[in-house]
DNA sequence: GGAGAAAAGTGGGTAAAAGTGGATTTTTAT
DNA sequence: ATAAAAATCCACTTTTACCCACTTTTCTCC
């Protein structure tokens, strides 16, 4: 289960270090190999541990072909899904294609999010905080689930 | 179950000395394993015990992800949800990001809230309680639990 | 009520770990 | 076979976590 705000520094190289308090776990779930792909809906990377993934993309590709929207999603998430190994000192070497996407240069902020993580550019991602953290009439569109739960 | 208002000095650092009332009681609860993310209706923190924590973020998980409300608490609550532990002289080290969320710099106010902890801002706590006590109108709004509650 | 002791609060220094950049070796393609 | 690109390794710098010492407050006992 992964969590927590990182800020991340990406090198000339395109490189990113996995912050140390989640390489542990990394390497022996998966032993460092990673999955990483595009969100559909934002400009940021997916980052998956590879068991993860795979049990993903089986349910991607089970989707009924004919419908034009899970063509869609197959052929963005399938269709971007890099593997990625995290490299000796702890770090994942991003493809251009994938940094392209994000819009990723330098600065970038890591997002645990459960069984993933999230990449984006510092940029974008404190602009759509903001936008959240703004958007509290979102609370009428909540799933039953949500509306009941209490923190 | 925690209850009452603190009065908390941050040192230059960043760490938030943890009321030695609650000590006992976290140590043996979640050995000082705690988890601090931010509320995302208010400019404050919430500061729970680990085991608390994870059956909230197991609830969060599992919601639709192609749900934008959805979508929004999950980045939001388990995005900026760190693993914090106390240190050996009862201290937590707030993480910069988290402090900046909640305006923190030297005052702040604990409040015990049942499962968790809120933090503030000594400040924007005053504000807020000020608000909250003038607006007594709030009543008309009331769930049916309340309506009947007799305290 | 005051003195002393003990506990809690506060601050800072240091050793160890993590971050970062570069150099060297290996691989691949032409 | 050679050159370019990529992967791996290594060394230096920076940061973080941990520990210890000092100050202040609180409680107890006289």
């Amino acid at each position: 289960m992964f969590r927590g705000v990182n800020n991340i520094n990406l090198d000339a190289k395109g490189r990113m270090a996995m912050p140390t308090r989640y390489r542990e776990c990394l390497a022996e779930h998966c032993g460092g190999q990673m999955v990483v792909t595009i969100d559909t809906e934002e400009h940021c990377l997916l980052i998956y541990p590879l068991q993860e993934w795979e049990e993903i993309q089986q349910k991607i590709e089970s989707l009924p072909s004919f419908n034009p929207a899970a063509r869609r999603i197959q052929r963005l998430l399938i269709g971007h899904a890099t593997d990625i190994e995290i490299d000796g000192s702890g770090r994942l070497l991003l493809t251009q294609p994938l940094r392209d996407y994000a819009q990723l240069d330098k600065k970038a902020v890591l997002l645990g999010q459960g069984k993933k993580f999230e990449l984006w550019s510092e940029d974008l991602w404190m602009q759509r905080r903001d936008a959240y953290i703004e958007d509290t009439g979102a609370t009428e569109a909540l799933p039953d689930e949500l509306l009941s739960m209490s923190l």
